[in-house]
DNA sequence: GACCAGGTCCTTG
DNA sequence: CAAGGACATGGT
């Protein structure tokens, strides 16, 4: 990470806090969380509601339930998030993760942060930001979402890293809290739906970074 | 009808 | 490592 990077991402975040606060950004309780967490994998948020909501009425929306559900079942409910069937996959194997490791979330806040960012990963279906959508956002751990949004900003402002690498540049200009992190995701996709369309990538202040 | 969405995995060069 | 494909529904 070189100096000007850092800068640029100092830049960032300030242009970003210049916004205000998003708010309660990603709704539910914990367990709706990390459920919503596999289901909006390349998916509107929109679909992944209709499905969040036909689990509830199948009383299947808790992570005990979903270990115990048969796969159609779950097929069923979560149809309207799409790739219904291998999300079903990843849901279970998140389950089995959760319950048979720890017993519940709450256990599994216990653990540290990278400890427990590794042994996500290691969950099939879990990559890089389901795992952090759930560290953050439902367990609340201080670590920051990247997304294609925030690769796309990052890259607009002329920051060449992706990944883990710019997950770790971003975050070093972060005070280590929950809120932050939490706010700085959801700034990141808010603008980047705003400005990051096709059409409209050229006319943001971002750019004006570059260089 | 084409294109995309709050990704991840697997296979090929 | 980069690139390409599969997975699927619903909105513009």
């Amino acid at each position: 990470m070189s100096v000007s990077d850092s800068s640029r991402a100092g830049e960032i975040l300030r242009i970003f806090q210049n916004r205000g606060s998003r708010g309660v950004w990603w709704p539910g309780t914990p367990e709706e969380v990390v459920i919503g967490a596999v289901l909006t994998q390349q998916t509107r948020w929109e679909n992944v509601e209709r499905a969040l909501a036909r689990l509830k009425e199948r009383k299947l929306c808790s992570i005990a339930a979903l270990h115990r559900a048969a796969e159609p079942k779950i097929e069923d409910a979560i149809r309207p998030a799409g790739f219904y069937r291998i999300k079903t996959r990843r849901i279970k194997a998140l389950a089995s993760f959760i319950i048979e490791g720890f017993g519940g979330i709450k256990e599994m806040a216990d653990y540290p942060l990278p400890e427990l960012r590794r042994m996500l990963l290691d969950v099939n279906g879990v990559g890089a930001e389901t795992a952090d959508g759930i560290l953050c956002f439902a367990l609340d751990k201080p670590t920051l979402v990247i997304d294609r949004y925030t690769e796309r900003i990052c890259g607009c402002a002329g920051i060449d890293e992706r990944g883990d690498r710019l997950k770790s540049l971003l975050e070093s200009a972060l005070p280590d809290t929950m809120t932050v992190h939490r706010e700085m995701h959801a700034h990141f996709v808010d603008y980047g739906k705003e400005y990051c369309g096709k059409k409209r990538c050229n006319e943001c202040g971002i750019r004006k970074l570059h260089a």
